[in-house]
DNA sequence: TATTTAACTTAACATTGTTAAGTATAACAC
DNA sequence: GTGTTATACTTAACAATGTTAAGTTAAATA
């Protein structure tokens, strides 16, 4: 039963082709900008042959934010194996964090801001990437407080202050490119350090 | 001559209401999902009498947006005769900052979030009402800095720093709703105190 | 009263997301 | 090996979009 499979296995490589070309598009054009008929064409199928895999347009965006997702929790996952002292690793990660959004802006607002949007209910729902993201923060804030270095205040709030300082920043990073601000690092160090120290015992 | 008034006055009257009819639905509905022709039918016009008025559909956009910067201003520039005292008058202004963006949350993300992907380079610039809301927060921060409240680091970065702040809070807020935050005032007080007292001395 | 100008509309274009109907090819049953 | 069925894809079409060009009507001017 050979067949089957192989059937499977190219009808899978097709699905990769559409969401990689879909992404490659959205992220260098921007989601409105581009058409189906342009994925179609980018991958050499008629426009209706994207249907037979995907929702419709929304999806395919579905799709590739979660992905991007997926990159943005390895990215983070990666750094909790390399360094030991919570705080130190609090800051590492928001610079990350940071960091993750401006290399690949149109995705970061594709999942953190457009998509909430158009796919209303379901959005860092218990078991999405997303709330998993959230939740790697949300450990490590932990961590400080447990080790008394943060004031002991609710924990989810401070995560959620965190949250707040890394996702305003990258945002206006990316949608006022042209503002005088003040040095990329500079003002991201400043953004961590400042949250960090406000929540310090 | 007073014909040509009264034709300059009715012009303004329909420009005004395109502006209110535009407004009303890309607030209640989305940019993406207001069509021109809707507009016009709103006020009983030809879909190409808007363009009579408007460039195009971007420009409205951006008309719509300049008046809630407008709005906002005026809501932060009535706090600075209220209160003297700086650091009171910051932790007011965040609040009310961030207050307006979950009134007229359609409102603060067509306006710092979706506006800046659609008109790309005349944003925040010189003069612009962007600029003077910035400028109002930049001006609090400095009378906290010179009254040696604040730690004497760079003062723009400093106000870039509440700025992140608030507007992370702000859009999180808007575009999770379901998320299980802390309780929104809660939060919202967490995320002004938690960065006024990372940024004191 | 004739002519110009202003304000608006009708008709049309190319492009969009999406669906329904059709086609060819490969897999299967016998 | 032949006939049938299912799979994978395409063609053609729909209604809706932003926008422009060409018209029309009515008012202002001469």
């Amino acid at each position: 039963m050979g067949i089957k499979e192989r059937k499977a296995r190219e009808k899978e490589q097709l699905r990769q082709q559409i969401l990689s070309a879909a992404r490659e598009l959205f992220v260098n054009e921007g989601y409105e900008n581009v058409s189906m008929r342009k994925i179609a064409s980018k991958i050499e199928y008629s426009p209706t042959t994207i249907y037979l895999y995907f929702k419709d347009k929304a999806d395919l965006l579905d799709f590739v934010c979660q992905e991007t997702l997926l990159k943005l929790l390895n990215t983070l996952e990666q750094l909790k194996s390399e360094i030991s002292d919570p705080v130190e690793r609090l800051k590492k990660s928001g610079r990350a964090y940071i960091a993750f959004g401006l290399k690949y802006p149109q995705d970061y607002k594709l999942t953190f801001v457009v998509r909430p949007q158009f796919q209303e209910g379901l959005r860092l729902q218990e078991g999405s990437i997303g709330k998993k993201v959230f939740d790697y923060l949300h450990e490590i804030v932990s961590e400080c407080v447990r080790q008394q270095i943060f004031r002991q205040v609710d924990i989810d709030t401070t995560g959620q202050v965190m949250w707040s300082a890394v996702h305003g920043v990258t945002l206006l990073l990316i949608d006022f490119p042209d503002f005088p601000w003040t040095e990329r690092d500079k003002l991201m160090d400043a953004v961590i350090h400042t949250t960090i120290e406000g929540l310090k015992a």
